[in-house]
DNA sequence: CGGCTTTGACCCGCGC
DNA sequence: GCGCGGGTCAAAGCCG
């Protein structure tokens, strides 16, 4: 599970008690929301990178340098590179979950089939290349999916507590959702 | 004034 | 080849 604190503040194995629904697939269609979920709904990685499909749910040690350069990367090399993304979903009532970095938006885009638009979002740290995308299900409005691409590869810049503060959150509104 | 958001345009891959 | 959809760029504007 370490190899998620690239995106996930390490807040350590303490008290929070959320469970993630973790899978490893290399189709989001496959997954599908609505089991009884707690407020973090699911996770899944999506890994494939060199254009070889990695069977082997190593989520470590791919960081590939593809640099996408509008087109103008050698255009023999490096033409199925994808960066391992990993995406999961969240009942929350805003779509940015502050999880301590610092996002700057780079686009918005409305997605087909679906009532909401997609933003995306860059990670403002010197050097840093992550990226992740921020989508509300058309399925369940109050399900926010989140796809990060990329590893960070510095401390987070925010204090661990406000993560913490996140998760419970989530509780809170899963505590609602057993209610309604 | 610097950093961030907004937004239209552009680029590229893919299916037909 | 063409059109569509997704992803990114970059200029302009906003805000603390």
């Amino acid at each position: 599970m370490e190899n998620f604190q690239g995106f996930f503040p390490t807040s350590s194995s303490s008290s929070t008690s959320l469970s993630l629904n973790l899978t490893s697939s290399l189709d989001y269609s496959e997954f599908e929301c609505g089991k009884d979920n707690d407020g973090i709904l699911g996770l899944m990685a999506d890994i494939e990178v060199g254009g070889a499909k990695n069977e082997n749910n190593s989520l470590v040690g791919t960081t590939t340098e593809s640099e996408v350069k509008r087109g103008k990367t050698k255009k023999g090399e490096n033409k199925k590179i994808r960066k391992p993304r990993y995406a999961f979903q969240t009942r929350s009532q805003v779509d940015i979950v502050d999880d301590g970095y610092r996002w700057r938006k780079y686009g918005h885009k409305a997605v087909k089939n679906s009532k909401f638009p997609r933003s995306y979002y860059r990670c403002t740290h010197q050097g840093c290349k992550v990226k992740k995308q921020v989508q509300r299900l058309t399925k369940d409005e109050g399900i926010v999916e989140t796809t990060y691409e990329g590893m960070h590869s510095h401390p987070i810049q925010k204090t661990n507590d406000n993560f913490e503060h996140i998760l419970n959150q989530m509780q809170i509104y899963t505590s609602f959702k057993s209610i309604i």
